[in-house]
DNA sequence: GCGACAG
DNA sequence: ATCTTGTCGC
């Protein structure tokens, strides 16, 4: 029996409480894990993949994929709770814990500002962002065209992430905090892990490893 | 009722 | 996300 979607969001709301928006991270950061998941077997399956790298180097050191049963299907704003099992069971499966976290997803920049980087967060108490290729929520401005330009994303009057150019004349990625990194960091964070294509290299390396072709 | 909708 | 061939461009 599958939980309803009310049920979930519920369990968001709750949970929602427990992110920290404000910057706790460590005093150096070190390493950085990318993670991401794909659904091979027509979506019967569920691979997580989690890529550990040097910071500011970017060298990789460690990786590990995870393998479950899909269980639950795709519904816009409850992405988490179908990921999330593979890409912890991937994350523990790390020769070590990594100082930060980059999601494929949204962080606060979600309906109830729970993305699946603030779940992460929350679940494992890790420093997280996520990193977007595109909107799930909010008005988004048009940044100016080159690497490094960034403008906000706003519900209202609240911001919940930053539009960030991370290669010139190319779509931008969205930023928003996961767990214990605020919107500023997040982003100059995304930036540095991003020297060569759109995406941070750590979310590039576990989005191959995830990859659809054995 | 209508439009929007991460991966 | 996944289904899918070739093609344009650096």
């Amino acid at each position: 029996m599958l939980p309803s979607a009310s049920e979930l969001v519920q369990k968001q709301r709750k949970l929602s409480r427990r992110v920290v928006v404000e910057d706790d991270l460590p005093a150096a950061i070190r390493t950085v894990a990318g993670v991401d998941a794909a659904f091979p077997e027509g979506g019967g399956l569920t691979r997580a993949a989690a890529v550990l790298m040097s910071y500011p180097g970017l060298e990789t050191l460690d990786q590990a994929v995870a393998e479950q049963p899909t269980r639950l299907p795709y519904i816009p704003g409850l992405l988490s709770f179908r990921e999330l099992p593979a890409v912890l069971a991937a994350l523990e499966r790390l020769s070590s814990e990594p100082d930060l976290v980059l999601c494929d997803g949204q962080g606060i920049a979600h309906p109830r500002r729970f993305g699946v980087a603030c779940h992460l967060g929350v679940e494992t108490g890790l420093c997280t962002i996520g990193v977007g290729k595109s909107r799930l929520c909010g008005q988004a401005e048009e940044p100016d065209r080159q690497r490094g330009a960034e403008s906000l994303l706003r519900d209202g009057e609240e911001v919940i992430g930053s539009v960030l150019r991370t290669r010139t004349a190319v779509r931008p990625v969205f930023v928003s905090s996961g767990h214990r990194v605020s919107l500023q960091t997040a982003t100059r964070l995304v930036l540095e892990c991003t020297p060569r294509f759109r995406l941070p290299e750590p979310i590039r390396a576990a989005d191959r490893l995830a990859g659809t072709r054995d």
